[in-house]
RNA sequence: GCGCGCUUAGCUCAGUUGGUUAGAGCAUCUCAUUUACACUGAGAGGGUCGGGGGUUCGAAUCCCUCAGCGCGCACCA
């Protein structure tokens, strides 16, 4: 046997940096990550299972965080260990256009250069340059995610608004028009004063804060002292409710009073509702239907009036000495005036739950408006009449879908219980425009209204002006149709059948009712079946010392900054070590440099193994059993990652290549090696098994350091002598999944 | 108010259907070592598994209860 050198490279410490760029443009040439290229060239059968993952599509205002970085190593690693199982792999890339941010943002940009409004530049002109921004950053992101080691196809890379996902948006509307689930109406809305524009129940975030309670009554004559938070709402209050068994007030229950509360004439009638909890409070509530939700609905059941007093800006519209106030200073007016008319009852400190808009921290105003809602409540007749909620619970009740870990099941079920009609409307420019014309006349009411992709026919056009609706729609409206958009519906693509339902939808549980319900639900309607297999949810990464990641605390760890220092590999090991599904995890410095010093371990061993490498020979049944072991660690990793425990599969391969393979397996070879003759020839041969087989286990979790040895291997020489049997594959990327212990070693559909 | 999760070594966490003496990484301390690797190796200290009760031959693991922390939803006059 002639002792071969390991190659240079592999005398000095491994570098990330030298070799990352490399194996990013080899796999990028390989064309591997495109499933047509892996059928093409042989490596995957064109009936294999398929294995299909849409990544969720980042903002294109957002730049990498370790957020998104756990996204993508979490993903990548499902679909290294699918392709190299030879499933027929896809794994669909694309950006968000993120409407509200997006606009947000650009409008910021262009107040500070120019100190200009969207209304000095028009929507035109806006749009124009958002989709400058856009271009821009949409490839930076897109950048970053490529040196990342995400193998996505770009080849089928999709955004949000570009052609033909606009159309499927536009194509998805006017289907749910016409099955009567999306409608007009004039009902409260959440409206972000700050944001001008409505927001959905889902984009509220409450804050806990202590308000005055003030109890008061209208007059002197009315009978019934009342409480609230918020005073200025009062003068439209057409109504005080009580509960209808509340003792104290029973023989006051459909009377009417006038009084003039400061400066303005208000008429209210006191009714009964079951609504009203008895203990809070007075046991009694001043009606205000226009600005409360609650109200509004009793309103509805007791037929009263629901004058505005309050309008978009937050400001009294109210005639008299409160018009163009502020609310909060209408507040302290109608303080002062009640302390003054000695109707103040009592003042004292409440906690209470602001509602704050998510996107700006605008506290949101309930207001009624004309606005374009989704109906969750109507039976579909062409999905035998269910409604949306009863699709949305059917898809994960059947278990068609499955939600890991499994407790967010719950958590799902339990929205759905308490979900209202969706307000999809919504009053920004940047976005899917809703596909409505309107027709007016003279005084500017609207007398017809038109729903299609198309817009008024040349019949229609003649009858008068028509003008498009100037809404758009809610960004998590053309994000529900992600699954199926990707893939080219509406029409009838290859993609189409070929890889939806998807298999797995993998994303952060904060976007579990935003973004995965939104998909279960437009998948279910449009296209008859759930959207994806199975959810798994991911947590939030935090820092060492589990505090969220702000900028106030200045504990940001910047993924590529980390793997300038510490190379992408250290940094995908790190994120995934100790990161159990739907579980917040922590990352920091500390751990990324340890497996750093993981990957130069995995290149010395490399080192050792190809110095002792020799020419062909059998492996006799000792070194047998070291293969076997390995073997079984294979079993084991590919269970944990088939149950996607990647934490325990990351960790399993780790400690097998560290504490046995080098610290035992190694030394224990070396005398074996000094000795000499058959013994060692079968040992060099083993050692050289057992690397191939941590090489393929490693390489989802370590992409770079893998592939970066695979291409230094040299062809083994076959233990048969037949020589110069090709290495198995010139990217590890595509090599064979190692093969398991149990005769059920499948072969996973891998063409020979 | 309803629901979910967490509580194990100084820190961060594993512990998969209950089964010997409860594990890892980091940190601390001691020692070793010029060839695969100091981006190393060997070893040590450190835990009444949040409290209490129960089931069991046996409980970190299952049940009840209490406490603390975190989160979601609802209410929010």
């Amino acid at each position: 046997m002639e002792p071969s050198k390991a190659p240079e490279i592999f005398l000095k410490p491994y570098n990330p940096a030298l070799e990352e760029p490399q194996m990013l443009e080899l796999w990028e040439k390989s064309g591997y990550a495109n499933p047509d290229v892996c059928v093409e060239k042989g490596v995957t059968k064109p009936d294999a299972e398929t294995f299909s993952i849409v990544l969720p599509p980042p903002n294109v205002t957002g730049i990498l965080h370790m957020g998104s970085a756990l996204m993508v190593v979490i993903e990548d690693i499902v679909v290294r260990a699918a392709r190299m199982q030879g499933k027929r792999t896809l794994w669909i890339p694309g950006t968000d256009s993120a409407a509200i941010a997006t606009q947000a943002r650009v409008e910021k940009d262009i107040q500070k250069s120019e100190k200009k409004t969207r209304h000095d530049l028009g929507r035109e002109e806006l749009l124009r340059r958002i989709d400058v921004f856009v271009e821009e950053n949409k490839s930076i992101i897109i950048n970053q995610f490529k040196k990342m080691g995400a193998s996505l196809d770009w080849s089928r890379c999709a955004y949000t608004m570009d052609e033909k996902r606009y159309a499927a948006v536009m194509e998805a509307f006017v289907r749910m028009h016409a099955a009567g689930l999306i409608y007009r109406g004039q009902r409260i809305v959440n409206w972000d004063p700050k944001g001008q524009t409505t927001i959905s129940d889902d984009e509220i975030v409450y804050e806990e804060r202590t308000a005055k309670l003030v109890t008061f009554t209208y007059s002197h004559e009315f009978p019934i002292p009342i409480a609230t938070t918020r005073l200025e709402t009062k003068v439209g209050d057409t109504a005080v409710a009580v509960h209808p068994d509340d003792g104290r007030y029973a023989g006051l229950v459909g009377k009417e009073y006038d009084a003039v509360f400061c400066g303005v004439p208000i008429h209210v009638k006191i009714v009964a509702d079951p609504s009203v909890d008895p203990s809070f409070g007075t046991g009694a509530l001043g009606v205000t239907p226009a600005h409360s939700h609650t109200d509004w609905e009793i309103a509805d059941r007791h037929d009263l009036l629901r004058p505005q007093v309050i309008d978009e800006k937050a400001r009294m519209t109210i005639e008299g000495a409160l018009k163009g106030k502020k609310t909060m200073e209408a507040r302290e007016i109608i303080l002062e005036w009640l302390k003054k008319e000695n109707l103040l009852i009592k003042e004292e400190e409440i906690p209470q739950n602001v509602a704050t808009a998510e996107r700006t921290g605008g506290i949101v105003e309930p207001l009624p408006k004309l606005q374009w809602f989704l109906d969750v409540n109507k039976p579909i007749a062409k999905r035998s009449g269910k409604t949306l909620k009863e699709l949305m619970r059917d898809a994960v009740e059947s278990g068609e879908t499955e939600i890991f870990p499994k407790h967010f099941e719950k958590v799902y079920f339990n929205w759905i219980d308490n979900l209202r009609d969706w307000c999809i409307s919504r009053q920004i420019w940047f976005g899917h425009r809703i596909p409505a014309w309107f027709r007016k006349d003279e005084r500017g009411n609207i007398v017809d209204t038109i729903v299609g992709v198309e817009g008024p026919s040349s019949a229609k056009a003649s009858e008068g002006t028509w003008e498009q609706d100037s809404d758009t729609l809610d960004t998590w409206f053309s994000s529900g149709l992600w699954t199926f958009s990707t893939l080219g519906w509406p029409e009838e693509t290859d993609d189409l059948k070929t890889y939806h339902p998807t298999s797995l939808l993998e994303t952060g549980y904060d976007i579990l009712f935003f973004w995965v319900a939104r998909m279960i639900l437009m998948s279910q309607f449009h296209l008859g079946e759930i959207p994806f297999r199975k959810v798994l949810l991911h947590g939030i990464v935090r820092d060492g010392q589990g505090r969220k990641i702000s900028k106030s605390l200045g504990n940001n760890i910047d993924p590529l900054d980390m793997s300038a220092k510490y190379g992408m590999d250290a940094v995908r090991m790190s994120l995934i070590a100790g990161m159990a599904p739907g579980t917040d995890s922590k990352i920091s410095e500390e751990k990324i440099r340890g497996y750093k010093h993981f990957a130069n371990k995995l290149w010395n061993i490399t080192r050792f193994v190809l110095e002792n490498y020799g020419s062909a020979t059998s492996i006799n049944s000792d070194d047998q059993k070291l293969v076997d072991e390995a073997k079984d660690v294979a079993t084991e990793v590919s269970a944990n990652i088939d149950n996607f425990r990647l934490d325990l599969a990351a960790d399993q391969v780790y400690h097998f290549v560290w504490d046995r393979f080098a610290a035992e397996i190694l030394e224990e070879s070396k005398p074996i090696f000094r000795g000499g003759g058959e013994a060692a020839a079968s040992r060099a041969h083993t050692l050289y098994a057992i690397l191939n087989t941590s090489l393929k286990l490693l390489h989802p979790f370590m992409p770079f350091v893998t592939e970066a040895i695979w291409q230094q291997l040299p062809q083994p020489s076959s233990a048969q002598g037949s020589g110069g049997a090709r290495k198995e594959s010139d990217f590890l990327m595509v090599a064979k999944w190692p093969l398991l212990r149990s005769s059920s070693a499948k072969d996973f559909g891998r063409a020979q």
